[in-house]
Formats: structure tokens, C-alpha cells, sequence
DNA sequence: CACGGGGCAGCAAGCGCTTTCTATCGAGGC
DNA sequence: GCCTCGATAGAAAGCGCTTGCTGCCCCGTG
């Protein structure tokens, strides 16, 4: 048998009311009682049951974080600082927040079946990482999902997706397409003509923006945007491996490879390697995000850096309601071109 | 307003008893009926209340993964595994189960303080992964709230952590002593003498387990172990790169590095090259894990593959109830020699 | 045709906490 | 010295769901 409130109460020769107040620190108690009621506690080793609070109190401490991939330190460092945002001694009285993250796996119907999930157990706060996906269906199941959510009083905050309309979702967006057309550019400039692009998975606006900042980029140049130079892959190392192999043969007159992110970055590294081809001396590399690993590539990987942590930190603030949400509740998180080894003037 | 079950009830002209019973699926209902209450939620858009759900049937469908640092592969990699074999369809009738992950970044305070969470939470399961730390107080204090956990049915599993006597927790223990040893023996056996040894933070299992496997390789083979060959730094690229260049300076004639883990394997990489120093032709270098991006280190990390994922998995089936436990509530797990080109024999 | 029993549905009693409203006590104010 | 007000503490009504027990109806059986 665990211990109750009411055990508690009995102990310490008050109410039941009396204990739940000191609790809760949010209600005039005598010094004495307070002493004695928390002396109680220690002595029973009371913990609170939280489901009877939240339930009684129609609110709870819980805060949700959807990631599409746990396993990738991406989402991990994000996760890592809003956590840290919230776990701590954050809000107001004994504010202790339960953080917890949810791994999506970059599915739609996941994303949906966790936050039917969280808005069962009545979150405080959600915060979803990671592009959306553009089907529909999908997405507009979603924006009402995330509707309902924020009507019953659940903060939303998106880090790193586009801002979701009329859901009342605070959006920290970061500038994909400005970025991809600033590390397009540095290469165009550079005097590269033929670039390899290795895109993520389709139908996923972090994808289609870091594509369409990459065609600006080329198109400013006045570059035709040749379509064999670009193919399609997951977010991971490997698909990074096999698309370069297929660039290489569809393309083996290029002269760089622009990925859409740094895994994939490393693994295009290895293919061209492989290939017998020298980095950057016949082939530069560019990556995205600029995860701690990247400036240990050999050469070190130019990239993208996303300030990942700054923008998970802020959206737990706004979560947890430390933070004003930006004026229209939409911001621009921008990236900063990272130039490094990787990348240099082509041959011949 | 949010819908209750008594709305659903009477839209479908039932007794909310007969709602809770066609949603939990654990009492015949009769088909028309059951038919009846699924188009009421559908069209209400009802979503249970998880935290009355929790309060009436004393149990909840929480699962706790604990891990030390989110934003490190290793035990994101874990992680993912844990909830995949969770967060599914497992359990009984519709047992969604809401897996979430909490960061400790290593402290033990931060640790008992979520366990108290997930106590407070009624959670059905906790995994905790990463080592302990061996300061005695918080060490008893972990186990005697591991041993609450347990005594209020809830299912503990440490994955990676060696067993917690009388907490009633099973574990699944890494065996980082004998994969040291391996990695440690495989260096000796290429003719290396003069091996650098990188470890983690003192105070911890995984820290000591490893050494000590260091040291008895050492041992076995007959030689000295120089106390000026090992330093101590945390799990991250950084202190591997720090504590190599302390090791170069402390023994210029080194031969061989090994590394706590991988992410210090390569901060030592690192090190080594701005020091003029080839890999493998002069300094040997090995990590430890095999994470995903060291087979694309170059050269390609000599390491001790863990199972990362099959041990999460596990942990996860398990927590589930739908795994037994080993026998005595233990098991180890070992580790795999990668043997790749970070280490050669020594030059001269 | 009467009776027993199985299959379903409903009643109602909580689960442990929060919170509104009410009661009490002591100290000032007139 | 009596009344009022401020400061605390308690009583009690739920919060929305689960579940043991009861009740009803209909079918099969003797």
C-alpha cells in the first residue's frame, strides 16, 4: 500500500486541504504547520501521485518533445536543450517538469499517435522538431491535431519547421533555403559549374527548401539546373553513399557535391574516396547543420551552421513560458556558412 | 469544454461504464454496441483523459528511459531501440504506451530526481541506461529508489549498468572489461608497449570496468602500467583531443592510443594529426562503442562493436512484459573487436 | 411451460488530489 | 469591551475514469 495525502495529513495533525497547500506552496500556511506537514512527509516518504493532481487540478507537468530521430544527434542536441530549458527548477513553486521525448521515426502517423498521446495525458507543453511532411492528408490532420491542442491550453512550439497556420503554434523556422543558397553560392564562386546535389527525402519541407535555396543559388549564377545532378536519399549516411555512387555514374564530370546534411555529407565522403577521387582537390564536399562530428572529417567538412541548441533552448523558454513568443509567433532562425576543408577551387 | 466519457455515453445511449469497457477492449461488449460507441468517439473526437485513467485503474502507460546524454549517439541509439519496441502496438488491446526519454547529462541528482518523477507518474517501466556512478550515497539512494520503483510494480530494467543488488531491477550489463581487455590485447599483440589510455570520468562503472580490462591486458602480457600513461576526461571529442595532447607531452614515445569511447577516439584523431603525427603509421588509435560514424573515420576506427540497439531492444521487450527476464535477473552482453585501420603495428 | 444460466449492460463506489467556501481564532479599532 | 477584519485551517464537492456487483433478457433444457 503506498502512502496517501491523507496519510500525510494524519501524521503531521492537519488536512488533507493543509498538505496538498504546502504542496504546493501556493497558499498562506503558518510557518509551524508547514514545518510539521513537511516533516511528515520526509518521514512517510510521500511521493505525489501524479495522475489524482493532474487530474484534480486539470493540469499537468508533463512536456512533450517529438523528434523524428533520437538516434541522430541532430534532433538529440535540439531535444538535449529544450530539455534542459525545462527539467530544471523551471516555472513556478516545485515547477519540476517531466520533459519527455518522443521518437517519431519521421512518420506522420507516429507524429500523430504521440500527440493524440500527449494531449491525453493533458500536456503543458509540446514541441515538435523536425520538417513536416506536405502530403495533405497528413499535414492538415495534423494542423488540427496541433488546434486542438493549443484550444486546450497546450503550448506549441515548432523548432525547425515551417510555421503551421491558424493553429496557434508559436514557429522557430530555421532558414534552410537561405542557408543552401549561401553554401551553393560559395562553391558557385569558387568557380564550380557541374555540383552533384544529394537531397533528402521527398515531400518533407526541410528538403524542398534546402533544394529550392540550392536551384536560387544556381540560378543566379545563371546555371542551368540540370536534373541528373540531383537525386534523392534518406537523412543518413548511407543513402549518402549510395546516391554519390549513382551521381558519380549519371555525372562523372562533377566537381562538387552539395548534401542535405552532414551525415550524408560523410557518407558521400566515403563513396568518393572509394571512387579513387581526392577531397577537395577533385571533388569538394559541402554538408548541412554542422553536427559536432563534422569539423573532425578529414578534411573538415564545410557546411551549414544551424544553431541548434540556441534554437532548442528558446523553444523550451517559450514552452514552459519563461520566454515571450516572437512578435506574430513566427522567428527566423538563420544558419552561418561554415567553410572549411572540404571544399575548394575544381580542377583543371 | 473537453469531451468526457459521459459525453460519448450519452451520445451513443450507453452507460459510460459500457464506453470505458468497448475502449479498454478487457469485457465482452456486444458488437452492435461496440459499433455504436466507436462512431460516438469518432464523431465527438474523443480522447481519453489519461490522467483519470490513471488515477481510477492505478496504473499508467508510461514508460521511463533514462539516459545520461541525449545528444550522444550512443545512447540515442539505445533509446531508439527502447522505444521502438514499446511505443508500438505492444502490450494488450490497444496498449499505446507513451515511451519517454529523460536526460540526465550524467548527474545523479538529476537521475533520482526523474525516478521520483516516474514514480510520482506511476510508470509501468523505467530503463535506465548508462554507467552508475560509484559515489556511495547516491548510489544507495539510486538503489533504495529502484527498490520502491519495483515494490510498486514497476517493471525496472537497467540496459548497460551493472546489476543493482536487491532493488528487484533486471539488467543487461555490457561487458566493457572483457572488450577492453580484447582492444587492449589486440594493441599488444601488433607489438605496441607503450599504449596511452584515454578513460572517462572517474567514479563510474563503464569508467573502471574499462580500465581495469586496460589493465589486465597490460598485466597479462608483463608489462608496467605506467600511471603516466592514462588520464581521465569525459565521454566527448573535446577531452580527447585535450587529454592526447597532455598524453603526448607526458610520453612523446607512445605508440598507441585507446580512447574511452569513439567521440574521444576521434577528438584524439585530431590531436594527433595537428601534432604532425600519422594514424596508423606512427600512433596507433582505438575507441570503444562502434558508433555509426566511426567506420567513416579516417582511417576507419579500430573499436568494440556494443549491440547497442539488440540491448535496447531487449530492455524494451522486457519493461514490456513481453520479453522474460535472463535467469537471476542478469545478463551480460558482449562486445566485438572491429579491428579496421586506426591501429597497425608500431613504427621502428 | 417453468427454470437455470450465460451474455451484456448499468449502478455506484471509489481512485487521490485540488479548491471553493466556510469556520475559527486573535488582534485591533471605536 | 464588542465588533470587524485578516490570517489560517478544515469540510466537502468534485475531477473523469474503472470495475465489482447486480440486474435484465433471452435462449436452451428438462
Amino acid at each position: 500500500m503506498t502512502v496517501t495525502l491523507a496519510d500525510v495529513a494524519a501524521r503531521a495533525q492537519v488536512s488533507p486541504a493543509t498538505v496538498s497547500r504546502v504542496l504546493n506552496g501556493n497558499y498562506p500556511v503558518a510557518a509551524a504547520t508547514r514545518e510539521r506537514v513537511l516533516k511528515a512527509v520526509a518521514e512517510l516518504d510521500y511521493v505525489l501521485n501524479g495522475p489524482a493532481s493532474a487530474l484534480a487540478a486539470a493540469t499537468s507537468d508533463l512536456v512533450g518533445i517529438l523528434v523524428n530521430d533520437i538516434a541522430d544527434p541532430f534532433f538529440g542536441i535540439m531535444a538535449s536543450a529544450v530539455q534542459s530549458e525545462i527539467g530544471g527548477s523551471a516555472g513556478r513553486a516545485g515547477g519540476e517538469r517531466l520533459a519527455v521525448v518522443c521518437n517519431t521515426g519521421g512518420s506522420p502517423e507516429r507524429e500523430l499517435t504521440y500527440l493524440t498521446l500527449l494531449q491525453r495525458q493533458r500536456a503543458a507543453a509540446v514541441v515538435v522538431t523536425g520538417g513536416a511532411v506536405e502530403d495533405g492528408p497528413h499535414a492538415s490532420a495534423i494542423a488540427a491535431k496541433l488546434r486542438k491542442l493549443t484550444a486546450a491550453g497546450t503550448r506549441v512550439v515548432l523548432c525547425g519547421r515551417p510555421p503551421a497556420e491558424d493553429t496557434g503554434a508559436v514557429a522557430l523556422t530555421f532558414d534552410n533555403r537561405g542557408g543552401a543558397r549561401q553554401l551553393t553560392a560559395h562553391l558557385i564562386g569558387l568557380g564550380h559549374r557541374r555540383l552533384g546535389y544529394i537531397a533528402g527525402p521527398e515531400e518533407r519541407t526541410t528538403t524542398r527548401h534546402r533544394l529550392e535555396g540550392h536551384r536560387q543559388a544556381l540560378a543566379a549564377a545563371g546555371l542551368e539546373d540540370d536534373p541528373t545532378l540531383t537525386v534523392h536519399g534518406r537523412y543518413d549516411r548511407r543513402s549518402g553513399y549510395e546516391a554519390t555512387w549513382d551521381l558519380l555514374r549519371r555525372a562523372p564530370d562533377l566537381t562538387a557535391v552539395v548534401a542535405a546534411n552532414d551525415s550524408v555529407a560523410l557518407g558521400a565522403c566515403a563513396a568518393l574516396r572509394e571512387a579513387g577521387l581526392r577531397i577537395p582537390e577533385d571533388v569538394s564536399v559541402a554538408g548541412f547543420d554542422d553536427l559536432p562530428f563534422s569539423v573532425d572529417a578529414v578534411p573538415a567538412l564545410t557546411t551549414v551552421r544551424l544553431p541548434l541548441s540556441e534554437a532548442g533552448a528558446r523553444a523550451g523558454r517559450i514552452a514552459t513560458g519563461r520566454e515571450e513568443p516572437p512578435p506574430g509567433g513566427i522567428a527566423t532562425v538563420r544558419g552561418e556558412l561554415m567553410v572549411r576543408g572540404s571544399t575548394a577551387v575544381p580542377r583543371g
